[in-house]
RNA sequence: UGGGGCGUGGCCAAGUGGUUAAGGCACCGGAUUUUGAUUCCGGCAUUCGUAGGUUCGACUCCUACCGCCCCAGCCA
């Protein structure tokens, strides 16, 4: 790999933990990684869980993987599924703590009965339209719901229905009693409890009729597990009253610290859950591993490594501010890690023949070339060379387009990259004028030696046209033209999809050592970038990860 | 004067009263190079949203103002 993992920067949770810490007021860490089971992990996912899976490993400390599934009609199986395969490939174990919101749900209707004869929680039967009017706004306060107080008994009789199934979706709810004039509307007497009947939950099927909100759910959860310190993203800033409060008024003797921080916004994409699915049902991508999907199976299968993906995480930082990372970082990250790891491959993405005239018809040479310019330790391999050999298109021009040009031109020499140095004879056109082969000269000195006399610049790739293989390779660019494609409200932010996100080679000549690539092992395509084989294709498909860094693209757009 | 947050270079982000205001990405030079890659050197905020104030000294403390984000789901 590529080598010691840097370890992660310091941030305001993690000063926090420290304190903490030093005072005493814990001896250990717990986090949590608590995600509803309603869509795919993406990478603002991995923030949060290199964050809360980090500190437990940097401190010695245990993270629990925890599904939020409170809400069946969102989640599904498959989702509890694909979510724990993206933790695990991104390198973190939760070491069988694996738990559900769902397990706690007896617990969690004892403690309602508990606030409920406290006087804290009573059964409202406001339909949403009155219940809405009842909140208020955000300046002005709510009026008390005509229901709040009812007798103890009665409330804990109707709260014993409605677990028994005897009202409606919507009938009868239970509500904590707290402030409906407090500044924070989440305060105003919210929901703890809704009926939902005739959907079966992933993990408790039809046992329940009944199912917690969120916000009373996650702060008993944490306790349940004794979580020290609760990591959520900043939206909830506004929740942590509420959280504070049902540990403050139930019998549980752990209460966890809520802290915020904000979530990560990458250009060019989109990180809500809701667009994401969007993308996927209406088919504007392939699925949630489409390789243009910023999803961790997206970023996988589009040939991401694990340690490019934490090592951003890192990067990107922790803090409350508002943010949007520019693309470049993430490429960075992974052109990092594969610049160290990646063997070197030569593949022809769009060829033009090539005939070396004076080079012996059916000869066949094995040159050794490296697979690696600084990394002796990964060997040498054969590759063929012919008298026949393809090269991409755009290694040559008839007439250089300016002098800073070092790609092959009539007349002119070029280096074969582990080869000879050849020059271009002559150039064969078909009827339309369109160049469908080189004629070239080589010169038989150059092997592994400069020529004599004269120096040639430049260096192009090659595929031997009698050993070369015929491979598929997917050329990915950003999903949408515009930066912040979330900006836009609604769902028509589709129309900001990159129609160019995805171009297709199929003509491609791979060299013969990249027949057997298996999906995951990266390779550098010379002069071209990061690929690695596509999983799901059937034949021989190479998925572009990220491009050279290319100072030439920048120099062309230039007089 | 509803409540809660945030504002350090193009993008992230350190900084927690005494420093020349870290670092990364991006960008701009230049060297090396059989990948126009990598690597390597060098450059890149007299200034920390603005205006006042406290202090010998402020990005760090106080005040006011400005800008941006979040909250009125029986979603999370």
């Amino acid at each position: 790999m590529s080598g010691e993992e840097k370890s992660a920067p310091s941030n305001f949770i993690r000063q926090i933990v420290d304190q903490d810490l030093a005072s005493g007021k814990h001896s250990a860490i717990h986090t949590r990684f608590p995600p509803e089971p309603n869509g795919y992990l993406h990478i603002g996912h991995a923030k949060s869980i290199v964050l809360n899976f980090g500190i437990a490993e940097d401190y010695r400390g245990l993270c629990n993987l925890r599904f939020d599934d409170t809400n069946p009609q969102k989640e599904n199986v498959e989702y509890v599924e694909a979510i724990q395969k993206d933790v695990r490939w991104l390198g973190y174990d939760w070491d069988g703590r694996l738990f559900f919101a769902s397990d706690y749900f007896e617990q969690l209707y004892q403690f309602a009965v508990e606030l409920i004869e406290k006087g804290k929680a009573f059964v409202c039967e406001l339909d949403y339209e009155r219940m809405r009017d009842y909140r208020g706004t955000l300046k002005e306060p709510g009026k008390n719901s005509p229901y709040r107080d009812r007798p103890i008994a009665e409330n804990l009789d109707l709260f014993q229905r409605m677990r028994a199934g005897e009202f409606p979706d919507g009938a009868r709810v239970l509500r904590a009693r707290i402030d409906m004039a407090s500044p924070n509307i989440n305060l105003r007497d919210p929901v703890l409890y809704r009926i939902r009947h005739g959907v079966v939950h992933h993990q408790t099927g039809a046992a329940w009729c009944l199912y917690p909100m969120y916000d009373y759910t996650h702060p008993i959860s944490d306790a349940l597990e004794g979580i020290t310190h609760s990591l959520c993203t900043l939206e909830f800033e506004d929740h942590r009253p509420f959280y504070d409060w049902v540990l403050d008024n139930i019998s549980i003797g752990c209460h966890p610290r809520q802290i915020e921080f904000s979530r990560l916004n990458l250009e060019y994409t989109v990180m809500s859950k809701r667009k994401l699915t969007q993308l996927v049902s209406e088919g504007h991508v392939e699925g949630w591993d489409d390789p243009r999907m910023p999803t961790i199976a997206g970023l996988r299968r589009r040939g991401f490594t694990p340690a490019a993906i934490r090592d951003f995480c890192h990067r990107i930082g922790i803090t409350k501010a508002e943010n949007r990372v520019e693309m470049s970082v993430l490429e960075n990250c992974i052109r990092e890690d594969l610049d160290a790891q990646a063997p070197r491959r030569m593949a022809v993405l769009r060829p033009l023949k090539l005939v070396i005239e004076n080079y012996p018809e059916g000869r066949i040479e094995a040159l050794e070339v490296a697979n690696h310019p600084k990394d002796e330790a990964q060997g040498m391999r054969k590759v063929t060379m012919g008298r026949e050999i393809y090269i991409d298109r755009a290694d040559f021009t008839e007439v250089a387009p300016n002098k800073q040009w070092k790609r092959l031109v009539t007349g002119g020499e070029v280096r074969l990259r582990g080869s000879y140095v050849i020059r271009c004879e002559a150039v064969v056109k078909d009827a339309q004028g369109e160049i469908i082969e080189l004629r070239c000269s080589y010169d038989p000195a150059t092997l592994n030696a400069n020529p004599e006399g004269r120096k040639v610049k430049g260096v192009i790739h090659w595929v031997c046209a009698a050993t070369g293989v015929r491979a598929e390779v997917r050329l990915y660019d950003r999903l949408f033209t515009h930066p912040t494609p979330d900006a836009v409200s609604g769902s028509d932010f589709t129309y900001l999809i990159n129609p160019a996100s995805l171009e297709v080679l199929t003509d491609c000549l791979v060299e013969a050592a990249l027949a057997e690539a298996t999906p995951e092992t990266p390779f550098q395509f010379e002069r071209e970038g990061y690929f690695t084989r596509d999983p799901k294709a059937l034949g021989l498909v190479f998925n572009r990860t990220v491009t050279l860094r290319d100072s030439w693209a920048k120099l062309e757009q230039q007089p």
